[in-house]
DNA sequence: CACAGTGATGTCAGTTACTGTCATCGACGG
DNA sequence: CCGTCGATGACAGTAACTGACATCACTGTG
């Protein structure tokens, strides 16, 4: 059948995507996704560790290019803005993905529980490894940690307004928009 | 059989837990688990929901006492006030709940990704609480959300120091390390 | 142009989490 | 003593996920 066509983690990708949104996460097993792929049951798990994770493909490379970006901010920087840098770097990606795709992804995430339980553990890994970025600046715990755990909550919160937004704004204004805010927070 | 003995719920986590503790969450069956209980399979999903949840009983408790704590502050403390205040709340549960048992719990969480995933949907929804807490003290988002979000954040730096420590400090002294900390992160 | 090697895929059997359905039990009120 | 009711048991079924092995298509080598 279709063995030997190109790309099959990606067709099983857009597969599921579609079927989620067609008739929701629940609904669709795993076998008629792979059907849609044109491969088989079988494969899918080759591909994806679960039914969840053909939705996150490609979190891995977002969270490397935020870290390279961190890592890449000067010496002189402090944590936050270290954070915030590497925040307005996942533009690169969100910009050219374009919204109408992270949006239709998102609503289908917003749908159901089991993933968003998964979106958690993504993020969780994000500031997981903020924070070991941070550590090689020399930050010390628990600053590191504190300092990683808010900037995911400005990634979060810049993320909602991006998908949300109408006038077209880039999402490092976000990302910046959220820190500032953050500044305010506490400060209280 | 096991018809009509007491607290089948209870019965069930801590056959859960000590199934996971002696061999781990994946070798451990939910039949085995319901035989432990003296109950069966079909009992169990009765009273949890999945099989992870069943060490996540009482969660829903520990985040109303919580948010009660923060309702309760004074109209004229700041959101980061409040929220320490609730967070300081929790000693309550933990300080009465003894660290062994904690202890015991964390470690099974702590060698298996699902229940860490699991983890972090209490998490998730403690900080939608919280923010929805300061949201009835008239804090505008996002800053309700960040501070909310911040706040678990260092709801688990405390948790994480208190189970280590040895000089039986109590919960809500580490937890206004933490605020204090907060403030130094963002201050940067 | 054969042909062996290699990696990805197909096939199949099996385990287990989880659900729906109905029978049954034990408490409790009348 | 009896009927009601909530909790449990018994049983069948679905679907996620895994292990083992066969098979296909591409590769290079002669």
């Amino acid at each position: 059948m279709g063995r030997w066509q190109p790309d099959p983690g990606g067709r099983l990708q857009q597969a599921a995507l579609e079927l989620y949104a067609e008739r929701g996460y629940e609904q669709t097993t795993v076998a008629e996704i792979a059907d849609r792929a044109g491969l088989t049951e079988r494969t899918f798990f080759r591909h994806f560790a679960d039914k969840r994770e053909a939705l996150f493909r490609g979190s891995g490379e977002l969270e490397q290019l935020i870290v390279d970006a961190v890592d890449a901010a000067p010496p002189s920087a402090t944590p936050i803005k270290a954070i915030a840098a590497g925040l307005a770097a996942a533009g690169a990606i969100f910009d050219a993905d374009r919204r109408p795709h992270s949006s239709k992804r998102q609503s289908v995430i917003d749908a159901n529980p089991e993933l968003q339980e998964r979106e958690l553990v993504k993020l969780a890994s994000l500031a997981a490894a903020l924070a070991d970025a941070l550590r090689r600046r020399d930050v010390q715990d628990p600053i590191a940690r504190l300092t990683a755990e808010a900037g995911v909550a400005v990634f979060r919160v810049a993320f909602e307004r991006w998908i949300q937004d109408d006038s077209d704004g880039d999402f490092a204004r976000f990302v910046n928009e959220g820190i500032a805010e953050l500044r305010t927070v506490a400060a209280g």
